[in-house]
RNA sequence: UCCUCAGUAGCUCAAUGGCAGAGCAUCCGGCUGUUAACCGGAGGGUUGUAGGUUCGAGUCCUACCUGAGGAGCCA
């Protein structure tokens, strides 16, 4: 019968098919330990020369790392083994050999790593990692499926900045035109919320910011949900049992990925709402207690979220900032207009900015002057502006990325890792 | 873009301005309970590139290239 890694403890006593790759061998002259890998675990199969035969025995005796092969055996529980069972090998079919497979069981620097990135998602810790992001996407889409949430994708090539103050990625569209990798879904977010209600779009965005630090990606998936005739209250209430969903599920059912990764495991069972809210002064006046220099009407910068996150065991909502460090399209506080209708939310342990969002502008007069204000040709927002000319209505959401999360829920320190293949300033291969 | 650091064997790293080294990987041999297995042996080098200082440079100086960490910007 053909099994699975994951599923081994269901065959215990039976004979099974494995099929994988040699993922390391050890060996002690007549009793070799060959650890296969399966793409859904690891485990170690025995092999005896008495049970295979001296010609098996010895083809297994030089195989190389990563061979492809299908093992044949019993599974036997095993007190000595990490997963706790093994398989005693009756056959093994070599089904493509290795030769000289470059990263090894001993350590590597990073650069040889991401240079090799399409063999380096084989390794434990990045499978781990890697299974932990399809269960926090998943958990995304459970979420706000089973609120009604419509998703809703918005384009990727768009024709002009969506907010006009970030680079964008020029590509040649067809034979005169530059269009744009999109930076946020969020415009068109809103027109889909105007049609359908609760919307999401969840999907890749492009930055061209030469930003070089742990913390970003050129490339990088981001779900964003709007919401008619939501208030900023609503949109934090949503962030905060977004971001509760996503880390019980995460507790619930990847508990063995995130022992792997050696995460301590009590610092998420602590994720619970309600989660802090914090207003801009307040945070800036924490930050002042703290003796870091800062000063109102600035924005954050990662010493300063560090600061405020530490002050909590759980994530933080940070809201009201000073408008004129927020997007064209955030709404003005009515009872305080300098500030605006947002929120930032900061995980713990300095792992800072997941998500970011608010209340949108819904009133067409103040938009337009705020498109004038930065800059950006009316023309272009003429369809956005529609949006406030036809049945407009107050509203809002958020972006929240998804490897940030990943890397926080992780707990490793680069978010490099939180995708297949990343894509950073100085780095497009594999 | 700015600041800091690094580049030596396939990999990870040593080497006071004075003979280019180790562990792992590879190959050969040994071992019936290993778990980054262990033990013995072998092969493996344009010290990132180009100049310069010096009797002598992996080591000091200059420029460039590549990468990493941080800042700014942001999710």
């Amino acid at each position: 019968m053909i099994a699975y890694i994951e599923d081994i403890a269901r065959h215990d006593g039976q004979a099974v098919t494995l099929r994988g790759w040699l993922h390391n061998r050890r060996s002690s002259g007549k009793i070799h330990f060959l650890t296969l890998r399966d793409g859904t675990g690891f485990i170690q199969c025995v092999m005896t020369k008495q049970a295979v035969g001296d010609d098996a025995f010895m083809r297994a005796d030089h195989l190389a790392q990563e061979s492809a092969i299908v093992v044949d055996g019993t599974v036997r529980a095993d007190q000595r083994a990490p997963g706790g069972y093994e398989v005693d090998v009756a056959r093994l079919e070599i089904v493509s050999e290795s030769l000289n497979y470059p990263i090894t069981p001993k350590e590597h620097g990073v650069d040889f790593l991401m240079d090799r990135r399409h063999l380096w998602i084989r390794a434990p810790r990045q499978q781990a990692i890697l299974r932990i992001r399809h269960e926090v996407i998943d958990a995304v889409r459970d979420f706000f499926n089973a609120r009604g949430f419509i998703l809703a994708d918005t384009p990727i090539f768009t024709p002009a900045a969506c907010e006009g103050t970030t680079t964008l990625f020029p590509v040649q569209y067809f034979d005169e035109e530059t269009a744009y990798l999109t930076q946020s879904g969020q415009l068109y977010n809103e027109a889909n919320a105007m049609a359908l209600g609760r919307v999401y779009c969840f999907g890749p965005t492009f930055r061209a910011e030469k930003s070089k630090t742990r913390r970003h990606l050129t490339e990088f998936w981001m779900v964003e949900p709007e919401m008619a005739y939501a208030d900023l209250e609503e949109v934090m209430n949503l962030a905060e049992a977004l971001v509760v969903h996503v880390v019980e599920r995460v507790l619930r059912t990847r508990r063995r990925e995130l022992a792997v990764l050696e995460r301590d495991i009590a610092k998420l069972e602590r994720v619970k709402a309600p989660f802090p809210r914090l207003s801009y002064d307040a945070a800036a006046k924490l930050l002042k207690e703290k003796g870091l220099p800062f000063e109102w009407g600035g924005d954050f910068g990662a010493p300063d979220e560090t600061a405020i996150s530490e002050q909590f065991d759980r994530p933080v909502c940070v809201h009201r900032y000073p408008s004129a460090i927020k997007a064209f399209y955030m709404k003005p506080d009515p009872a305080r207009p300098d500030v605006a209708l947002c929120v930032d939310v900061l995980a713990p342990e300095g792992y800072g900015e997941i998500i970011g969002g608010g209340q949108r502008i819904d009133d067409y007069d103040l938009l337009l002057q705020r498109i004038k204000e930065h800059n950006l040709p009316q023309e272009a927002f003429e369809w956005y502006l529609d949006l406030r000319r036809y049945g407009s209505v107050p509203h809002g959401g958020f972006g929240m990325g998804i490897e940030r999360v990943v890397t926080w829920i992780c707990g490793i320190d680069h978010l490099r890792e939180a995708i297949p293949y990343p894509r950073m300033l100085y780095r497009i291969y594999p």
